[in-house]
DNA sequence: TTGGAAAGTCAACAAGACTGACATAAAATG
DNA sequence: CATTTTATGTCAGTCTTGTTGACTTTCCAA
């Protein structure tokens, strides 16, 4: 259990990094970290009275417009009515635009309005002010471990999502 | 905005990994672990009956055993009546002790039962199963960078009640 | 002895997830 | 052309987990 093995596929570095107490101590980190991560953004959302299924919907939508409602629902991983729910929200108030797809006129095309553009960017600026902060602190080769460690952590399907769009927007 | 400045904090080091760009992957990739990292504990949970906020308590009241009530609001940083909740199931479940404090007896001392203890492993034992592969998958060298930036990224309390114990635990 | 802190309980409510059922339009297929 | 499948939307109901507010009991400490 406890996974000490001299030597092994590290050469001669150790392998205390690998023991239960220093995987429990990266859980914990995860948890604290994920909640100083959403804190800013749900700050600004609740004076809107908005949700994070509303700023998560918000963020894909910018990052991939024209998208579908069935491509956001296997991003999100979520039920069409609970998405629904959120959407039908973020359109009546003029955040998000539905319009009938052009090939295939079963889909909606989402799209944001500038007023949408504009919350996102607030909401996302506030997000990357703290990992900015945090990525400034801890420096570049820290910020390449972190990535490296995340992806692994990922499932199979979300690392798919976040590969294909991550390499369509790094050249 | 975004934040490219030649030279710098980091010598002759580029900051392009402080682009925006970067940073809203930096974002997603938050996003897309954090849901790998609690998938597995959530379908153990589904099969009991039991939510996160039960693996939260659960983690919390194992890490420091006899912790109250009140240590348990702050860390958690839910009201006592959610809490409350929650832990009433777990203590008539079984899965939890509440005892009444030695020295102040207003306050309840949490421990986990030997049942609570075991679900408490099996939970963390299939967190710690994804992390452990991800660390391996990592190498060393990314996984302190992992944990630098994660740290980085809490809020101030957060870090303390994180450093506190991340330093009990450590020698 | 009294004020206030700690803990617990009850009630009501909301967000955001879920399931199941059903409607509509359009594409795909026989 | 008829049928089936797909994409979307919607209604209704449930569950978890969070919230606020009001109230009680216990009991430490000034």
């Amino acid at each position: 259990m406890s996974d000490i093995r001299p030597g092994g596929s590290f050469g001669n570095q150790n392998l205390l990094f690998l023991t239960d107490g220093q995987l429990r101590k990266g859980i914990e980190a995860m948890f604290f970290a994920y909640r100083g991560f959403t804190a800013d953004p749900d700050k600004i959302l609740d004076d809107k009275d908005y949700g994070r299924a509303h700023h998560r919907a918000l963020h894909f939508i910018h990052r991939t417009p024209g998208t579908t409602v069935n491509n956001l629902l296997t991003i999100l991983g979520v039920t069409k009515q609970s998405l629904n729910r959120v959407l039908r929200r973020l359109i009546t108030d003029g955040l998000v635009k539905s319009s009938v797809g052009t090939k295939d006129k079963r889909e909606r095309n989402l799209t944001l309005t500038p007023e949408g553009d504009q919350l996102e960017q607030q909401l996302s600026e506030a997000q990357r002010r703290r990992m900015r902060a945090a990525y400034r602190a801890a420096g570049p080769d820290a910020v390449a471990g972190f990535r490296r460690v995340l992806e692994e952590m990922m499932d199979h399907d979300s690392r798919r999502h976040f590969d294909v769009w991550q390499g369509k927007n790094d050249g």
